[in-house]
RNA sequence: GGCGAGAUAGCAAAAUGGUUAUGCAGCGGAUUGCAAAUCCGCCUAUCCCAGUUCGAUUCUGGGUCUCGCCUCCA
């Protein structure tokens, strides 16, 4: 039985889908005005994760994650840079495909943009208007209104009064409460016609919050099983999509209806033990670290904290999990793959080192303990030379969108620029194993030390010499 | 200030009311011409103070420290 650990109860719960065998899930994607980093990585990752998990479990699972394609950020950047928004997002959305695809990421099932979705979001805007929850503003923004709403601040665990009494958001003097939030943004005279839909309030755009809100809706249906995105987007992001989500349908029974069952929240990715982030400066694109560290490497290190915890960058931490991935795919390397043993091939899950992965996934998607696992079984592999553990090993893995490549690829790639090419190194192997046949020890030793200089690790095994780069 | 999460060996990171986490690093042995890889064995641990308990790293209370949210954020 798969547990989740749900924000809004704060604590693991057992999961029981809405509709049996079927899962819908809404994950927060990105806001498309830059590159991603690293931060972005692990949510793709993480909820990749869950993904291939829920369907590995057997479940028809509809995954969607969206895309912010318009908001204060994208207007701007579009404006330093002269392009129109639909120029700037589409170039990062393309540079985002990239950056998910290296990672291992799986395509969501749909990937809803926020421009499109606006008559869904003026729908929802005019029905919370109707319930008594949305108000046109003296400005023409159309506001939320939040003490109308009651069970405000449920999720994030913060009531009204603390929310003011630490208040830090700037007062303007045309929200009824300083906590309301905007729905639906006018129009000004400076901005592009690009960034103005028509609406009953007038020219304008949408608010952030009820972007989620009508993408989840119409795709998903109004409940939904799992929701997911980054721990900073709890507050008041996911706050504001359940106040809009229910509150949208307030008049639709008599009791609330209830938009999300769980709500699923990452770690951040840190660096010196801070949060990484845009405004920090702090951050580090998947795309620059892709250049030193395969992008495997990368996603092993996301897997093997648990995705609630934090996650400190460093290049000593990214080494340790390659030399880590390394040893997986060492054990891996020796034995034939067998192609009826791997590719599509089903997990048997009463075979006792599944048992304990698959426990581990399902005690709320625990990839260490899943990943320790796997260090047991390449311990096995590594004893018994079995190909069938070693086909178990591959398809665990696989579960987690590990170790589905040559080793031989893995092992011998990443030759930055100006390292030996693969012909070079064959031919000083050669130059070796004849100055070996001829006893000539301080000469093979001169190779192996001259191509451990170059980074290549030359490993005399009983079928002949292998290399592979440190 | 309010709310929340956390503190595990040299580093990273799980779990657990008593009994091997796991990876990297280190030490000893096997193997090897010597290495590397691999195997076998070993070494380092549960922030501090009380309490509950036969027994606490784990539960409870207090403290210290770290981080996050309260403004855009994954």
């Amino acid at each position: 039985m798969l547990k989740i650990y749900n924000t809004l109860t704060r604590d693991k719960q057992d999961f029981k889908p809405i509709t049996p065998n079927s899962v819908r899930m809404y994950v927060c994607g990105m806001t498309v005005y830059d590159y991603c980093h690293l931060g972005h990585a692990r949510v793709m990752v993480v909820f990749d994760m869950v993904y291939r998990w829920l369907k590995a479990s057997g479940y028809d699972v509809t995954y969607v994650r969206n895309i912010t394609d318009i908001d204060d950020k994208i207007i701007r950047r579009a404006a330093e840079n002269k392009e129109s928004i639909h120029a700037l997002t589409q170039r990062f959305i393309d540079a985002m495909h990239e950056d998910a695809d290296a990672l291992g990421v799986q395509h969501p099932d749909h990937e809803p943009r926020a421009t499109q979705f606006v008559p869904q979001m003026l729908e929802m805007i005019a029905q919370l208007e109707q319930n008594g929850l949305a108000y046109q503003a003296a400005d023409g923004d159309v506001n939320y209104a939040v003490r109308k709403f009651d069970g405000y601040g449920k999720l994030s665990g913060k009531s009204l009064e603390d929310l003011r009494a630490g208040e830090r958001v700037e007062v303007t003097s045309s929200k009824n409460d300083p906590l309301d939030f905007v729905l639906w943004k006018h129009a000004k005279d400076s901005e592009a016609d690009e960034v103005k839909w028509d609406s009953p309030w007038g020219k304008g755009r949408p608010g952030w919050h009820i972007e989620c809100s009508a993408m989840g809706s119409k795709l998903l249906g109004k409940h939904f099983d799992i929701h997911g995105g980054g721990a900073d987007l709890q507050f008041p992001h996911h706050e504001n999509e359940i106040a809009q989500s229910e509150g949208a349908q307030l008049h639709e029974k008599g009791s609330r209806g209830q938009y999300v069952n769980y709500w699923m929240h990452n770690g951040f990715v840190r660096v010196d033990e801070e949060k990484m982030s845009k405004s920090l400066g702090n951050f580090f694109t998947i795309r620059e670290v892709l250049k030193k560290y395969d992008a495997e490497v990368v996603r092993f290190f996301i897997l093997r904290a648990h995705y609630r915890s934090p996650l400190n960058y460093s290049d000593a931490h990214l080494d340790d999990a390659k030399g880590a991935l390394t040893r997986l795919y060492t054990a891996l390397k020796s034995l034939p793959v067998r192609p009826e043993l791997v590719e599509g091939e089903r997990v048997d899950w009463s075979e006792p080192y599944a048992q304990r992965f698959k426990d581990a996934m399902d005690d709320d998607f625990n990839t260490p303990e899943a990943v320790a696992v796997l260090f047991d079984l390449a311990n096995e592999v590594n004893r018994s030379q079995s190909p069938e553990a070693a086909a178990q090993l591959r398809a665990l893995a696989g579960v987690l969108g590990l170790l589905q490549r040559d080793p031989q690829a893995f092992l011998q790639g990443g030759a930055g620029e100006g390292g030996l090419d693969d012909a070079a190194i064959a031919a000083q192997i050669e130059a070796r194993i004849a100055a070996k046949k001829a006893r000539d020890f301080a000469e093979a030793d001169r190779i192996r030390k001259e191509l451990l200089e170059a980074g290549i690790v030359l490993e005399d095994g009983a079928a002949g010499t292998t290399w592979r780069r440190a």
